[in-house]
RNA sequence: GGACGGUUACCCAAGCGGACAAAGGGGACUGACUGUAAAUCAGUUGGCACAGGCCUUCGUUGGUUCGAAUCCAACACCGUCCA
């Protein structure tokens, strides 16, 4: 690749809201590749990780893979796991105060995530850091000093915080530490180049750059990616709301979760989460808006090409095929979790022993709602015993064997 | 330190003495339909009970009342403003 083609490479998916940032941005990436290529010292690349929790879905793995594409081209890509902005909890990407997280949680998360990680990125070119490393060294005095390069009416013009005041809701002061703790992670590791998503721009743009700066180093250049929805559509994938789909999880859990996402969600999961080209993912978009292919087998495509980027292709196939039986033709899986009742088999009791309903209550409304079947056929009578062995189906998806 | 406001089911939020197991949204679940677990429409969404009855739930603990999510008191937690 030459330079043009590695910064349109590299720029993909970046998301700034605002086309002189990005043309700053894409200039000041040429610049710092050709340094680099002409001194032959890889560019410092890093994105930060709030190890929140400790498991990863697909929406972390947006900024992996943009390292990736880094590490592809040779250059050195740092994986910073942000045990000590951890505990204040980044309160970007929301409008309310994020809660604490102790020292001890978030070493423990941090380990398992990293792990995650490298089904992403090449484990060997990466280097893991803890921001704990630099941050818990920082004294007052530093802090002062970091500290005197912004205003408090920089920080009140963030969206979030901005929205908070407006509402009267607090906006409490150790917030603010974030921002500066973020950027002082970039001076401290000598980034060339940081990622992160949209909800980082602040942290990214303003931040880090003024603190490099004030430092005496050159800035860093923020590649800012589009945020994944979640499989609602609507807002950021994220656990909390329950619209996630995690990495630690089947192929066909995997793929299910990514045709269950609304067909106008398409277009950002391609560009987002797949290893498709720019031409593929601009072809793939224009074809579904023409409606030259289906919307369901484009979305079985995506589904399949991004349970195929995180497993294997030919796990893939598999969960498309295990999709098409379960879903499309309606047949009943191969490998049922199987249950044996204590006494006599009473439908009422079995159903929730073995777990399939929270309780009786709820087992008889979907007894009257025709939502429970026995070997396929709607159960009419809550109290009718059993014959096992039979099969017992909750909905179109929760299956039980029941055995003697 | 002072003045106000808040705490309701999974989440948001109404209710401000009886018709409250508690409006409305969201979410979730079921059914119909379909192109899938999308969209749309209908229904369900505290527990127990082989029926319309009982039990538990509106921050906590007491109190007033025939009767309290609703009134009073104390306490706890949260927030806003003034110092």
């Amino acid at each position: 690749m030459n330079i043009d083609q590695q910064v349109s490479y590299l720029m993909r998916g970046t998301a700034y809201g605002d086309p002189a940032m990005h043309e700053a941005m894409a200039n000041e990436l040429r610049e710092r590749l050709l340094e680099s290529e002409k001194y032959g010292k890889p560019l410092r690349v890093y994105c930060g990780y709030d190890p929140r929790t400790s498991d990863l879905h697909i929406g972390h793995t947006v900024t992996m893979r943009k390292l990736r594409q880094f590490q592809e081209l040779g250059h050195h890509v740092i994986f910073v796991i942000g045990t000590y902005t951890a505990l204040i909890g980044d309160p970007s990407d929301k409008d309310k105060l994020r809660q604490q997280l102790s020292t001890e949680e978030a070493r423990l998360h941090a380990e398992s995530y990293a792990e995650q990680a490298f089904r992403i990125l090449d484990r060997e070119k990466t280097e893991v850091r803890y921001n704990a490393e630099w941050l818990s060294k920082l004294t007052l005095r530093d802090m002062i000093h970091l500290a005197s390069n912004f205003t408090i009416q920089q920080f009140l013009t963030r969206e979030n915080f901005r929205n908070r005041w407006d509402n009267e809701e607090a906006v409490y002061f150790h917030e603010l530490f974030y921002a500066i703790m973020q950027g002082y992670d970039a001076y401290m590791l000598d980034a060339d180049v940081q990622v992160g998503g949209t909800d980082q721009m602040f942290n990214i743009m303003t931040a880090a750059r003024k603190i490099m700066t004030y430092y005496g180093k050159k800035p860093n250049i923020g590649i800012i990616l589009g945020i994944l929805p979640g499989t609602d559509g609507e807002v950021k994938m994220s656990k909390s709301l329950g619209n996630h789909i995690p990495l630690n999880t089947t192929p066909e859990d995997m793929f299910g979760k990514v045709m269950s996402i609304p067909d106008k969600a398409m277009a950002g999961y391609a560009r987002l989460v797949t290893r498709w080209t720019v031409e593929k993912i601009e072809g793939f978009e224009r074809a579904v808006e023409k409606g030259e292919i289906h919307p369901k087998d484009a979305k079985m495509a995506l589904a399949e090409e991004i349970t195929g980027a995180f497993f294997d292709e030919e796990k893939a196939k598999m969960a498309k095929d295990h999709f098409i039986n379960l879903f499309q033709k309606g047949e009943t899986p191969e490998d049922i979790p199987e249950f044996k009742p204590q006494g006599e088999p009473v439908l009422l009791d079995v159903l929730v022993e073995s777990g399939l309903v929270e309780s009786k209550s709820q087992a008889r409304r979907l007894i009257q709602q025709n939502g429970v079947k026995i070997e396929g056929e709607p159960a009419a009578d809550p109290y009718q015993v059993l014959e096992p062995p039979v099969i017992v189906q909750v909905g179109k998806r929760r299956f039980i064997k029941i055995v003697s």
